[in-house]
DNA sequence: CGACTTTGACCGGCGC
DNA sequence: GCGCCGGTCAAAGTCG
């Protein structure tokens, strides 16, 4: 898009635009038409004559920009960081090791009862949840190791714009679930969905669906640990804005054993990044809030966005497929 | 007829 | 000890 505004400011036509996206072992390529792969015809006449000190000054734009944006990033990565830290601390002033034996005898009076709830819903095989269990769902009785026992499982959140007349509790992320309750919770009206996957028999991981409390046309979809098998369809490998016909994530929370943040990727119309909520951590909602309205902060989500696309070979062969159905033969 | 959903019953932890 | 609550079970119902 630089590259193309920089064109045009230059004068030359938008015809020299060199879409061999997903076509080259260069994934995306966007320039001039000078830029041209080898072996192919030279720009059409009336193109830029400048294009290749165009490209050249570009790139240097381009290396300077990647030093800012990679600059921001870490800067943003160690803000968060900073600030996570700050407020696990805050929250647990005693949270060491060595609250583990104290909280068996006497529970923290600031530990709610649903923290130590979701601790105790941890799975047997949890160990699962940092990749390095095995697959299977073998009963194993507790183990003495208190330390073990605490292991926290994943726990991911997924907020999703719906239909408020929909009142189907299902967010299509790909996985195949199945229903296994359903229960009114006393902080909610709408009733709680329990799905378990029902792709792998030994996979452990669960799903809570249930209408957000503050706006019923807000699905937030609890994932509790980590699937052992791979996604059975491709669109379930992200939750996906693409999703057709039913409800559309529109928004991810960063977990798990700290405060949560829910951030919303559509809802600001000037395409900023909302925070919906920070759980249990309202300064930082706050801090947060600040950061995410910065310029830099959405420069840099959109440029770390479009490098994952990119990377994706199966994305940018689609784009390409996609781009040349719309281009006349030639 | 098998797979899936619904829904009341049941279980266990926790607070009082 | 009792009641509340979230989570799970399992029989019955529904659907394709």
């Amino acid at each position: 898009m630089l590259l193309m505004d920089s064109v045009r400011r230059a004068g030359c036509s938008p015809v020299c635009l060199d879409l061999s996206v997903g076509l080259s072992p260069s994934p995306l390529k966007m320039g001039a038409g000078v830029a041209a792969e080898p072996g192919r015809p030279d720009p059409p006449a009336g193109g830029c004559r400048m294009a290749s000190s165009i490209a050249d000054e570009q790139a240097k734009t381009l290396e300077a920009k990647l030093t800012q944006v990679s600059e921001e990033n870490r800067r943003l990565t160690e803000k968060i960081a900073y600030l996570y830290a700050n407020q696990i601390a805050r929250l647990s002033p005693d949270s060491t090791d060595s609250t583990h034996a104290s909280q068996a005898a006497s529970p923290p009076p600031a530990a709610s009862r649903k923290r130590s709830r979701d601790s105790m819903d941890e799975p047997p095989n949890s160990g699962d949840a940092d990749g390095s269990g095995k697959a299977e769902a073998v009963e194993s009785p507790p183990s003495d190791d208190f330390e073990g026992s605490c292991r926290r499982i994943k726990v991911s959140r997924v907020c999703t714009r719906i239909d408020p007349s929909d009142t189907t509790l299902t967010v299509k992320d790909g996985y195949q679930w199945r229903k296994y309750g359903q229960k009114v919770t006393r902080d909610n009206p709408s009733p709680r969905a329990y799905f378990r996957c029902a792709y792998a028999p030994s996979c452990p991981v669960k799903k809570k669906v249930q209408r957000s409390a503050e706006d019923s046309s807000v699905l937030v979809a609890t994932y509790e640990g980590e699937h052992n098998h791979p996604c059975p369809t491709r669109d379930g490998e992200l939750p996906s804005c693409a999703t057709r016909g039913g409800s559309v994530p529109c928004s991810i929370s960063i977990n798990s054993s700290g405060p949560t943040i829910t951030l919303d990727l559509t809802k600001n119309g000037a395409g900023g990044v909302r925070v919906l909520e920070a759980a249990g951590a309202p300064d930082l909602k706050k801090l947060l809030c600040q950061e995410t309205a910065s310029a830099e902060f959405r420069t840099a989500l959109v440029e770390q966005m479009a490098s994952s696309l990119t990377r994706d070979s199966k994305f940018t062969e689609a784009l390409a497929a996609a781009i040349l159905k719309q281009l006349p033969d030639y």
